[in-house]
DNA sequence: CGCCTTGTTGACACCAGTCAATTCACGTGG
DNA sequence: CCACGTGAATTGACTGGTGTCAACAAGGCG
């Protein structure tokens, strides 16, 4: 159990075992010399969070427990005797760097090329779909416990900037967000804002 | 062969081998409704353009020849008897995946948090190690074959802002940048512009 | 020589950042 | 049960970096 705002992995680590999270959110994230922050993934339960440890040795970022959370180890070891006996297994390893990969070319997208609201609307989408994958969204909504300063550091906004766009969300009358409850109101012109295409998250792997 | 401007690989397409690149500058990108598009990827000789296509189905962006390109093609078939057969080269392969999601969150950091002359000279720091690892760099020159309209689409920025951006390189006294060929000339300086940390590139593998 | 892509410039608009104050939501202790 | 403290959310005024538009210059090539 990781304590909230405690760091899981700290950069510059080099883990012998791969760390899995089974509860909570945590977020990848560098720091700058001048003090900003950017996060570069967000964690759901279920996620590999530093799968790559096994394969490049140093942690290039660190991991953050947004919320309190619960994790797994799997030691490199483990990962290595799986890599040499069990392909299938392998195979599945790898569909999660890919969409680990997909889902960071999408952010790179939405920040070169989408304006604030879109980039949030998308991002938006995102989670809703990931955290459904893994059973933790009820109807429309779910827990998205972020606040709005991480918000602002996970699409590379000011906070300030972060609550304007949250609001005209609200006003578009397109989500609902008290508190950790982020209600979906409207997901087809969420979608359609956003230019979301759920493609990408696909867990569709090629047949064997 | 590729001819310049040509895809290589279109959206959608479910390849059933990989192509590496053997000569010649690839980009990946994505193309929004309105117009804009955004170059997720730089690719040069030696690297996997589409290895991921061997474990997620679809392609969810296209590959583009950004000049006259050479290519390889691996068939799928291979891979996956390498994966049953062959742990260490199957680890060389996913190495390969992990290094590129590396550069991908370098890439989200410097979209998100660097200013936009910050961000170019980074980009210039990590195309001028890579393609040095690669042996095609000249001392401190070497061939960038990208328009400014492409570098623009590459980093996020308009047209008209990566010229100024650029010609404050060069007003500082950074890159020389005339035709295909960049000079760096002051590496010194402008990785600390760009507070650029190579370590992220490291090809540098987990000993087995 | 003339076309066409690329690079360059200037004027201006606007999205998003910064700064600073205020309000709100809650959890805590009296 | 209520006063207070604290982090988060919200607002307003202002700044500034980057985008847009439009024109022009510079090369490369048939």
């Amino acid at each position: 159990m990781v304590n909230k705002g405690e760091d899981i992995i700290r950069e510059g680590e080099r883990p012998t075992e791969s760390t899995v999270l089974l509860e909570g959110f945590a977020a990848r994230y560098s720091l700058l010399r001048n003090g900003k922050r950017q996060i570069t993934g967000l964690h759901v339960p279920g996620d590999f969070v530093d799968l790559h440890s096994f394969l490049v040795k140093k942690m290039d970022h660190a991991v953050l427990a947004i919320t309190p959370c619960s994790v797994g180890f799997v030691p490199h070891e483990t990962l290595r005797e799986i890599s040499e006996n069990h392909p299938h297994l392998t195979r599945l390893l790898g569909v999660n760097i890919a969409v680990d990969a997909a889902i960071h070319r999408q952010w790179i997208v939405a920040m070169g090329r989408r304006s604030a609201l879109e980039h949030t609307a998308h991002l938006l989408c995102e989670m809703f779909l990931r955290l459904r994958a893994v059973g933790l969204t009820e109807d429309d909504s779910f827990k998205l416990p972020l606040t709005q300063a991480e918000l602002g550091d996970t699409l590379g906004l000011s906070t300030v900037h972060v609550n304007r766009v949250v609001q005209d969300l609200r006003k578009e009358g397109l989500i609902t967000w008290r508190g950790e409850t982020l209600v979906i109101d409207d997901w087809e012109r969420l979608q359609e804002l956003a230019e979301f295409d759920p493609t990408f998250l696909s867990l569709e792997v090629e047949p064997r």
